[in-house]
DNA sequence: TTATATACATAAGAAACTTGGGTATATTTT
DNA sequence: AAAATATACCCAAGTTTCTTATGTATATAA
């Protein structure tokens, strides 16, 4: 991912919730959109995205759709339907975790306070 | 961790966080305040614990203390001053992260809000 | 007496990532 | 014109972190 260890499995979801909000994106416009997002702060690697990308198709929960944009190559993912139920499987999840995790870092967080 | 498999690293963060609030902990007491903040939704299994622990004192954040209790051994961890130091640090890389990760997957989020 | 709880530990394997390559075209800078 | 950066894809070796499965040992509950 980059200067950041952490997150694990949560590149998977955000992958698949960046492409129920954009329908269509492709592999460079992704790392993009997520520094654009965080200001620099998380770069997504390609040595991290591509393999992911590729298991996400795997699993039938993306597919492709390769276009020619000024004689480059486009390889542009969407989601499939189970793609889009996965979507929300993945968000709750890991909306339940990091809300977890704030209960134990933080003994006086509470759901709905900042 | 248990049955997520989310976000790799903030074990040692939480170990550290509780240590801090703590003074003195020993392994099985970490998995059962974890699961008792969570209320069972996050179980640290003892295959991660024990090697995070070793680590963590390993690289001089930790150090122990052997008690018997009841015929039986405890094994206290506590910080050090470069483990002191290194909550901090931890804290806030993980907050930071977990800043961004909102600002990815929830485009209307806010620091300060819910 | 069998199972569960307490309490430590290790080891093999899986999974996700980093790092470091490789290919190719287009644009900007020197 | 040459060099560097940006765009755009990919793979493979190695590291770290975790899971799963064990092993040891005592205490308590069913």
């Amino acid at each position: 991912m980059s200067n950041n260890n952490l997150i694990k499995g949560s590149l998977q979801t955000i992958i698949l919730k960046l492409l129920e909000e954009n329908d269509k994106m492709y592999g460079y416009e992704i790392t993009q959109r997520v520094k654009e997002l965080t200001e620099g702060e998380i770069k997504i690697t390609e040595g991290a995205l591509y393999p992911a990308l590729h298991k996400l198709e795997a699993e039938g929960l993306l597919t492709t759709e390769i276009q020619q944009v000024d004689n480059r190559v486009r390889k542009y993912y969407s989601l499939t339907k189970n793609g889009q139920k996965e979507v929300s499987a993945k968000m709750s999840e890991l909306q339940s975790f990091v809300g977890n995790l704030q209960r134990i870092l933080d003994p006086d967080w509470k759901p709905g306070l900042a």
